[in-house]
DNA sequence: AGATAGTGGACAGTGACACTATCCGATAGT
DNA sequence: ACTATCGGATAGTGTCACTGTCCACTATCT
């Protein structure tokens, strides 16, 4: 397949294909010709991973470049998650304020605890730490970091949900099985977002009033 | 207080604030001589609010005006929360496709079934709907709707674990209850969604070594 | 065989975004 | 009096994710 049915096919703008290969998103196909190049399936499928990674998860091209890349190099199945995960992530935080040091120690306990590693690099970690410190000052003050194991253990129970609904995605081909790990990972997460902006919705709904269907909106 | 001391006690630099200022984002000081403005506590606050949407929960400063435009006009708390759960959302997609379109009944299905209104213009909908057709167009066609209640009532569990963290939000005086709302709709998302991504990793641990303890990672 | 559309590769240009920098004339503090 | 700082306005910066244009060459249709 030519660069151009690949085009058609995956529904992405011929020159943003070709900012794809420069940028190492996407393999480059195999030559017939000086400028002839072949693409195949497995193209077609990155492209589409590209895309939904970027348009339906958000990601910056630089993140989904560290995602492919783990992907490529057909490392052990937890390495690539782990370097999957990071590639989601926030941002590293450089120095810890107060505040943060003693959030970075509620969170390494319960990491502790799951019997998680404990990074340094874990954008993962250093996302709750930088978010649990800034309730802690900004929000309330008070919250304590017993709430931290019950959320956690809510959030675990969302993952267990996502993945019974992917049966058989680890006897499928490594390859694959790795791509829609990380789809699943990428693509699961917005709708959790917007399913918990609805709760919230709707529980002031309850607080506002208790016995009322919804009033109709604006 | 004048704008240098806002900055110094924000830590936001002064030069950002004037841009914040100039965004409509932090609302003018008081002007006490043609070239002279007092700066109040609430705008400290707000500064602080600002900043903790922009950097913690990543929010774009067209995002953050809406919130703060929400809080601004003293709305009913229902209104502000849905132009604020509307702010933090995603994109709205234009056209659907075919699988958006099937996604889109699902969708309206569970929410009508939660006394949910559906509102075309809700950004948590178009969202949930972008996602999850590509869950099933890209990652596994059979995912059933009948994982989406069950998958959003494990959501509401985390909002209400969220609530309970907070108590007495309800009980401050109204402007700053929506404030502190806001911002806990904004600053438990990176919590929740780094959770989510440890719990992930957890499993995956699970399945590669059901018994072993986590390998110490490079 | 010739016309025309398409190809890979290089490189420049674009528009949105979130700041920064610089300048101004007017005050504030010492 | 004099230096620092003020508010306000305007211009500039760096990053990001494309998008456009150009080239010599190839594929395909007639």
């Amino acid at each position: 397949m030519k660069i151009s049915e690949l085009s058609r096919q995956s529904g992405i703008p011929l020159p943003t294909l070709k900012f794809y290969l420069r940028e190492g998103l996407l393999p480059p196909g195999t030559l017939t010709q000086p400028n002839q190049a072949d693409y195949s399936e497995s193209h077609l499928r990155r492209a589409e991973l590209i895309r939904a990674l970027r348009e339906v998860a958000g990601l910056s091209i630089a993140k989904i470049r560290a995602v492919v890349d783990a992907l490529e190099q057909g490392e052990a199945t937890y390495e690539v998650m782990g370097q999957a995960v990071d590639a989601l992530g926030g941002e590293a935080v450089s120095a810890f304020t107060l505040a943060q040091a003693q959030a970075a120690t509620d969170i390494d306990t319960l990491l502790t605890e799951l019997g998680l590693p404990i990074r340094d690099e874990s954008l993962a970690r250093h996302q709750i730490i930088a978010a649990f410190a800034t309730v802690r000052t900004l929000l309330f003050p008070d919250v304590a970091a017993e709430f931290l194991m019950p959320y956690y253990l809510a959030a675990e129970k969302l993952a267990r949900l996502e993945k019974a609904a992917t049966p058989g995605l680890f006897e499928l081909p490594p390859e694959q099985a790795l791509e829609k790990a990380m789809l699943g990972l990428a693509l699961f997460e917005p709708i959790l977002v917007a399913f918990r902006r609805l709760a919230h919705e709707r529980i002031v709904l309850e607080v506002l009033a208790p016995e009322a269907s919804p009033p109709a909106r604006r």
